[in-house]
RNA sequence: GGGGCAUUAGCUCAGUUGGCUAGAGCGUUUGACUGGCAGUCAAGAGGUCAUCGGUUCGAUUCCGAUAUGCUCCA
C-alpha cells in the first residue's frame, strides 16, 4: 500500500464516523509561549480542551505535521542512528470534545487497524494506565475492560506513569493514556521471545504506533490535578511509523516516504544506500532533516539566531555537517533534495510546491554560510595546533570557544584532532558549555503564578476593540509574573477594547480604572485566544467595573501605519509581481517593516513607484471596508490574499480597500478611509536573508517629519554655498578640490621634511663617524616623524634627538639611521627611556624611531645632553 | 532574553608588551610585450582602521557605550 493511501484510508474512515477532516495547523506556533513548534496532533485544540474557545466540531480527523527537536519525545542528536526517530513528522489523528470517550476510540482504532489495515492480531498489543500512588490515581480498569472486547487479556499490559499518562507540558490538560504497539520481528525471533517482553524497551521491530489519550484533567502550576468539566478524546498515529508496518518493511527510512529522498542523495554522493553503516546514519539524517527544514520555510518560518528560527538553522547544519563529514559534500547540496520532495508531497501539502523557490534559495544561502563558518574554524584550529605544537589534548576551553563563538561544531574538531593522533579534553568543554546554559537559564528566569479566577467565564474574552476604544470590564482572572526581578501582573478581562498583539500589530497600550485606581496597561498579548493585558501593579479591588480605555492617538497612528502596510503590499504586486509575498510584519505607532519574497534589490525607480502608488491611493480617500465570518472559500474567490504559515479559521476577516487594489485576510485595526493616512514614504529596503527583503516605512506626521529634516539639510548646505542651485555639484566640486589640496600639502610637507632634514644634518656635530643632532625645534610631533623618514632615504650613519614644547606639553623623538640599527647597540627605544627621566614623562618605540612625551620643559637640555652621552658610550 | 567574537582598501583578510609613513592576495586603472584572445611584467589609484567617549605625551592597538554582523545558550 502506497503511503499516500495509508493517509487517505485513514482520514476516509474516521469521516465514515461522523468526524469533520479538517487541515492540519502551520508548524510554527505564534500565540503560544509554551510552544515554539507544533509538537502533537493536540496542539492546535490545545484552546478547545482549555475551554478558551468553542467546540466547533465534535468529532475531528486531520494529519498535523510535527516537530521534535528536544524535550522528553526525542533529541535531535539521536535523530538518523536509529531507524525510528525523527525531527518531523505527521502525526494522524481522530478527537474528541465532549463527545465519545473511551469505548468508541477503543473500538474504532481496532477496526481501522485490523479490518482496514489488516494487521495480523496476533502481531498487536495494548497498554493501559497502571495507576500512580503519589499523583493518587487508580489503574485506568475502564480501558482495560473496553480492550477486552477486542483483544486477549495476555496482551493488555499495565505501563507506567511515564508511559501511559499523556501531559504536553508543565501545565494543562492531560490524561490516561492507552498504546497499541505492534510487534514486526521475524517469526523466529518471536519464538525465542514474547513480544510481550519487548513492549516500551526501545526495540526498534517492537513498537507503539498509536497512542489513544483520555483526557480528563487540567495540570496546574503548583502541579495539583483537577478534573475537566469535559472529557476529550485525543490520538495520535505516527505516520511514518504505521507506513513501515503496512508496507513489511523494518524501518522508517525504507518506506517510500523517505526512498526517493534517499535514492536521490544516494546518486549524488555517489554512494550505496545500506552499504556502510556511518554514511547510512548520514543519509538517514539528512532525509530526515531536509523535511523539517524545507516544510517549515515553506510555513513562513526563515532560519534565524533566535528562537524557531535558530531551532531551523541548528537542524540544517547538523545535516550539512553530516553530509560534509560521511558523504564528502564540500559544496551546498541540500537545496537539490527539495524538488524530490515537492513532487512527493505537493498534493497533500501544496504549500511546499508554491513556495519551492524560495525554500531552495533560503536553504542554499544557508548551506554556503555554514560551510564558510566551518572553514574558518578549520584555519583557527590550525591556528591554534601552530602555537600549541607540543601539546597532546586539545583544551576544553579552546575546543568550547571554537563551538560557542565561532560556531564550529565539537564533533568536527574531535575528528580533526584524532586525525592529528590528539584528544580533546571534552571535560572541559562539558563545563563551559553547562556555565553558558546556567547563565541562560537564570537570564531567562520566569515565575508564573497561578490565575486567580475572580469572575469566571466560559470561552474566550469579547473583543471591542474594532469599533470602540474603551469599555466596560470585569476581571475575569489574574496573575503574577516575575521576570529579572520586575513585577507584572497579567489580567483578563470578560470584554475588551485593547487589540491584542497579533498578524505583526503590535497590543494596544491604555489604562483600567476603577475609583482612583489606575492600572497602567503596558501591553496586550493573545495567549491561545485569551487576551491579557500586561499591567504595571496588582488590582487592590477585583470586584468592581472597571472602565478600560486604549491609548487612543497610537492606536490611530498604529491603524495608519497598517493601513498603508495593505496598500503597499498591493502596490509591490503591481510593481514587482505577484511572486511578492508577506514574509513577515511589524507594525506599531512609530513605523511598519515588511518582509517579503523578492529575488532582487529594489531599484530606486521601483521604490519611487510604489510610493506614488500608495499616495495616490491615500489621496484617492478610500473608503475600508471590512467584512465579518466571511467564509473561507469565499474570500479566497474575492482574491483575497492570505498568508502561508498562518493559520484561519473557516471564518475569517476580509479588509478591504478597493476591491480591484487591496483584498486581505486580516485580524488588525485600520483606517475608516486611506486619507487619513495623510502621507506615506519608505525609509530603506534592504536584505535580510535570501529571496527575502525588507521596507521599513512611515506614515502621516513621522513621514512629514523625515522629509521636513531631509529639506533642511539640504537647505543648510546650499546656504553653505551661499545658495548655490546645484548643491550637488559644488559638493561634488569641492572633494575633487579638497583632494586636489591635500595630495599638494603632502607634497610640499615631503618636501619641507627634506629639507630640514638636510639642514638639520648641516648643523651636526660627529661623534666618531656618526653625525649626531640634539636640539630644539618647532613643529609638531607627527612632522618629526615624517622628518626622520625622509632623513632615513638620503643619508646612513646618523642619530637625531629633537624636543618639542608645545601648550606646556614636552616632546622627544629619536631616530636612528637604518645602517647604525644593525648594531643591537643602537637603539631608538632605550634611549628614549633613558633620556624621557628629564623631562618628567615616559615613551617608547622600535630601535630606529622612538617618541615620548612629559610635562617638564626644563629638562630639555639635560635631556639632550644624556642623549649625547649615550651616543658616545655606544661608539 | 543572556554570554562570547568580529568590524582595517571594491572583495577576502594580515597587522603583540600602545610609537613600523597601516600591509598582502584578488579586483581596478595605465603602460610594455603579443597578430587577437588569454596571459606575463611594470607602475599607479584606492583607507574618517564602524561610530562616540575615556585612559595616555601618543590609540588601528587598552577601557566603556552605541550600531551592525556572526555565534552559542534559553
Amino acid at each position: 500500500m502506497k503511503s499516500s493511501d495509508i493517509r487517505k484510508h485513514f482520514l476516509d474512515f474516521f469521516e465514515s464516523k461522523g468526524h469533520q477532516v479538517v487541515p492540519g495547523a502551520p508548524i510554527v506556533v505564534k500565540d503560544d509561549p509554551t510552544l515554539l513548534f507544533i509538537n502533537a496532533g493536540m496542539n492546535q485544540f490545545k484552546d478547545v480542551f482549555l475551554g478558551n474557545s468553542p467546540v466547533q466540531y465534535s468529532r475531528i480527523a486531520d494529519t498535523q505535521k510535527c516537530l521534535r527537536v528536544s524535550g522528553k519525545h526525542n533529541d535531535l542528536e539521536e535523530v538518523g542512528h536509529d531507524t525510528y526517530h525523527h525531527t518531523l513528522f505527521e502525526m494522524l489523528g481522530n478527537w474528541s470534545f465532549g463527545d465519545y470517550f473511551k469505548k468508541e476510540a477503543i473500538a474504532w482504532a481496532w477496526e481501522l487497524l485490523t479490518d482496514v489495515y489488516k494487521i495480523d492480531k496476533n502481531n498487536l498489543y495494548v497498554t493501559v494506565f497502571g495507576g500512580d500512588e503519589s499523583e493518587g490515581l487508580e489503574p485506568d480498569e475502564e480501558a482495560r475492560e473496553f480492550w477486552k472486547q477486542h483483544i486477549a487479556e495476555d496482551r493488555i499490559l499495565y505501563g507506567s506513569k511515564k508511559d501511559n499518562f499523556w501531559e504536553m507540558g508543565e501545565t494543562g490538560p492531560c490524561g490516561p493514556c492507552s498504546e497499541i504497539h505492534v510487534d514486526i520481528r521475524s517469526a523466529e525471533e518471536k519464538e525465542k521471545l514474547s513480544g510481550r517482553e519487548l513492549i516500551n524497551k526501545d526495540h526498534p521491530l517492537v513498537i507503539e504506533i498509536w497512542n489513544l489519550v483520555f483526557i480528563q484533567f487540567n495540570r496546574m502550576a503548583n502541579k495539583n490535578l483537577v478534573p475537566l468539566p469535559h472529557k476529550h478524546i485525543d490520538t495520535g498515529m505516527g505516520f511514518e511509523r504505521l507506513t513501515m508496518v503496512l508496507q513489511g518493511v523494518q524501518s522508517n527510512y525504507d518506506t517510500d516516504i523517505f526512498t526517493p529522498l534517499i535514492g536521490q542523495l544516494a546518486k549524488m554522493a555517489g554512494v550505496q544506500y545500506g552499504s556502510d553503516e556511518k554514511k547510512d546514519i548520514a543519509m538517514r539524517v539528512i532525509s530526515d532533516h531536509i523535511r523539517a527544514v524545507a516544510f517549515t520555510i515553506a510555513d513562513g518560518q526563515l532560519p534565524s539566531n533566535t528562537g524557531a528560527g535558530y531551532v531551523i538553522r541548528r537542524i540544517l547544519r547538523r545535516a550539512v555537517r553530516y553530509g560534509f563529514t560521511f558523504l564528502g559534500f564540500e559544496e551546498a547540496f541540500m537545496y537539490q533534495l527539495v524538488a524530490v520532495l515537492v513532487e512527493q508531497m505537493k498534493e497533500v501539502f501544496p504549500e511546499i510546491e508554491k513556495q519551492q523557490q524560495l525554500v531552495e534559495m533560503v536553504i542554499r544561502e544557508e548551506e554556503q554560510a555554514f560551510l564558510r563558518t566551518l572553514s574558518q574554524g578549520v584555519k583557527r584550529f590550525e591556528q591554534y595546533l601552530e602555537s600549541n605544537s607540543d601539546t597532546q589534548t586539545i583544551e576544553g576551553v579552546f575546543a568550547f570557544e571554537l563551538f560557542d563563538t565561532f560556531g564550529f561544531p565539537i564533533d568536527l574538531t574531535q575528528l580533526m584532532a584524532r586525525e592529528k593522533g590528539l584528544d580533546v579534553d571534552m571535560k572541559g568543554f562539558q563545563q563551559g558549555l553547562s556555565a553558558q546554559k546556567e547563565r541562560s537559564r537564570k537570564a531567562a528566569e520566569l515565575t508564573t503564578d497561578d490565575w486567580i479566577e475572580v469572575h469566571p467565564q466560559d470561552g474566550t474574552t469579547l473583543f471591542l476593540g474594532y469599533d470602540r476604544l474603551q469599555c466596560e470590564a470585569r476581571i475575569v482572572k489574574y496573575r503574577k509574573v516575575v521576570q529579572k526581578k520586575q513585577t507584572f501582573y497579567e489580567i483578563v478581562l470578560d470584554q475588551t477594547p485593547f487589540y491584542a498583539e497579533s498578524g505583526g500589530q503590535v497590543g494596544d497600550t491604555g489604562v483600567l480604572i476603577a475609583g482612583d485606581q489606575k492600572l497602567q496597561v503596558l501591553n496586550t498579548k493573545k495567549e491561545n485566544n485569551l487576551w491579557v493585558h500586561v499591567v504595571d501593579q496588582a488590582p487592590k479591588d477585583v470586584e468592581p467595573v472597571y472602565l478600560a480605555r486604549v491609548d487612543e492617538y497610537k492606536r490611530r497612528l498604529t491603524a495608519n501605519n497598517h493601513s498603508a502596510t495593505h496598500l503597499m503590499h498591493a502596490a509591490l504586486r503591481q510593481v514587482l509581481g505577484t511572486h511578492v509575498e508577506q514574509k513577515g510584519s511589524l507594525v506599531d505607532a512609530d513605523r511598519l517593516r515588511f518582509d517579503f519574497a523578492h529575488f532582487a534589490k529594489m531599484s530606486p525607480d521601483e521604490i519611487k513607484e510604489v510610493e506614488k502608488i500608495v499616495n495616490r491611493k491615500i489621496r484617492e480617500n478610500i473608503s475600508g471596508s471590512i467584512q465579518f465570518d466571511v467564509p473561507i472559500d469565499e474570500a479566497r474567490e474575492m482574491g483575497a490574499m492570505a498568508l502561508f504559515g498562518e493559520k484561519y479559521g473557516d471564518k475569517v476577516r476580509v479588509v478591504t480597500f478597493d476591491p480591484e487594489y487591496s483584498v486581505e485576510l486580516c485580524g488588525g485595526t485600520h483606517v475608516l478611509a486611506t486619507g487619513q493616512i495623510g502621507c506615506f514614504k519608505i525609509l530603506s529596503e534592504g536584505a535580510i536573508a535570501a529571496g527575502v527583503r525588507r521596507i521599513e516605512a512611515v506614515t502621516a506626521d513621522k513621514a512629514e517629519e523625515f522629509m521636513n529634516e531631509q529639506l533642511e539639510q539640504i537647505q543648510e548646505i546650499k546656504e553653505l554655498f551661499k545658495g548655490a542651485a546645484q548643491p550637488v555639484q559644488s559638493v561634488t566640486n569641492l572633494i575633487q578640490e579638497h583632494a586636489g589640496f591635500q595630495k599638494e600639502l603632502e607634497q610640499l610637507q615631503k618636501e619641507k621634511a627634506l629639507q630640514s632634514a638636510r639642514e638639520l644634518l648641516q648643523n651636526s656635530i660627529k661623534l666618531g663617524d656618526v653625525s649626531f643632532v640634539a636640539q630644539k625645534v618647532s613643529m609638531d610631533p607627527g612632522q618629526t616623524k615624517n622628518l626622520m623618514h625622509q632623513l632615513r632615504s638620503i643619508e646612513n650613519n646618523w642619530v637625531v634627538v629633537l624636543a618639542m614644547e608645545q601648550n606646556g606639553k614636552v616632546n622627544l623623538a629619536v631616530g636612528i639611521s637604518d645602517d647604525l640599527v644593525q648594531d643591537d647597540k643602537f637603539h631608538a627605544g632605550k634611549m628614549i627611556r633613558e633620556i624621557t627621566r628629564y623631562i618628567k614623562g615616559g615613551g617608547g618605540g622600535q630601535p630606529h624611531f622612538a617618541m615620548a612625551g612629559g610635562k617638564d620643559a626644563s629638562g630639555i637640555p639635560q635631556a639632550l645632553e644624556a642623549a649625547h652621552n649615550m651616543v658616545k658610550s655606544w661608539i
